[in-house]
DNA sequence: CTAATAGTGTCTATTAGACATTATGTG
DNA sequence: CACATAATGTCTAATAGACACTATTAG
């Protein structure tokens, strides 16, 4: 059936890379977007990525890491793939594919990079997610909320999006939007204090009341999951 | 910087999607893989999969299950995305993307189709792990059994492995496989039992000792997560 | 002092682990 | 009857939820 170099014959899909790069800011969750400034979907906003170059890409990560360092100056401290999306229909240019991303970053680190570029900004994930996106790109990114979900359930990944150094209540709000339901404070730092994920930095934090202390990940933040997770919402 | 239409004249790279198909069969976990009858790594043995063809796939997914029902002749009861690998040095022909997925399919509904076809055969996955198989297909795989390895702790999703009637005997056994370890007879029957994730055919199967009840997975079974898991090894 | 926020003590409820016991079939 | 396997009873251990309480700062 299959004649030796029929394959060749075969058109190629247009491969692109996206990321969702989520941040924790002013109390609230948000995600870069880019104001598109090509067709298709031009003037719409959509998530940082673009078409992977072979000729100066090692892998498809760093198509990701080169789209999201243009766009923020730095390199993410989380980046982790989510899913990969191809058909016929997701692009009015034809049969094509995204290889999705989930990036976590301190706003911080990016803050000055992201307000001298004007087609880049943080938004609030409940806004984004009422806007009308390029291509499926607000389908990936109900993708991206849903598994930031279940990982605020059963790890502390989520803190990726925090400064270097972090208060525990911080850690816990974040966790909190992203969950959609309060957490007990003595349950949520018990797990934590448990499983030896956080470095005390011996800092405080002060912002009214009792000063804060700021913790530091530690290496096995990243991957560690907790055997029993926090109730769902 | 970036001129419009400056993307057409970038290459594209290959795109295929490979699937990691488990079943149970003889107590024991196997996967099915196919002898390549073509170049490059032609001989060797791979994971069932192929070229996506723009003109016949209507999606990712669509490629999977085409090249799944080819091998097989039947559509799996459980098809989920893992990830995509895409770098430059995967495949001799150059730039290429995998997108792979985890595939269930009971040994027997297939059981005909496969025994007639010279080139596709299921395999224990010890002795897989230990042949040397095509491009990064080993790789591949090592994710795919970790996948399962966590879907075993916090749900009962393997058991698309077996037939459409089995022993809770024969699921937990499964899941042994794929954890590493033995489970208690007790907290696994407790936590299906609770969950009401199964429903009693009323028959039994016999086989030395007492007759054992056969169940069906409830269509909830395919999205249940417990909130605990069972303790790793 | 009060207000505000950080952090702890402690009880309950749930559920997995451990393992003994009972149930139901064959020969 | 013995034997094998299925299914259940029941106790313990671990940990999340609930919520009251104490600690530490500013003003």
């Amino acid at each position: 059936m299959n004649k030796k170099g029929a394959h060749k014959t075969i058109d190629k899909p247009l491969l692109t890379v996206d990321s969702v790069l989520f941040t924790y800011h002013e109390k609230s969750l948000k995600i870069l977007l880019v104001e598109r400034s090509s067709t298709p979907e031009k003037g719409k906003w959509g998530l940082p990525g673009g078409i992977v170059n072979i000729a100066v890409d090692e892998d498809l990560k760093a198509t990701a890491l080169r789209k999201l360092i243009e766009k923020t100056g730095v390199n993410p401290p989380y980046l982790d793939q989510l899913e990969t999306l191809g058909n016929r229909s997701r692009d009015p240019r034809g049969w094509s594919v995204t290889v999705c991303y989930t990036a976590l970053m301190a706003y911080q680190v990016c803050e000055n990079h992201v307000s001298h570029v004007s087609d880049v900004d943080w938004i609030e994930l409940n806004k984004v997610l009422n806007m009308d996106l390029a291509f499926d790109h607000k389908k990936i990114i109900h993708s991206a909320k849903e598994r930031m979900r279940q990982r605020a359930l059963y790890s502390i990944t989520p803190g990726f999006a925090l400064p270097d150094k972090f208060t525990l209540t911080d850690l816990q709000h974040l966790h909190e939007l992203l969950i959609g339901k309060q957490i007990q404070k003595r349950s949520f730092r018990r797990r934590i204090e448990q499983a030896d994920l956080l470095f005390d930095t011996g800092e405080k934090q002060q912002e009214r009341g009792r000063p804060a202390t700021l913790y530091r990940m530690k290496k096995q933040a990243i991957t560690h999951r907790f055997v029993r997770n926090l109730e769902e919402s």
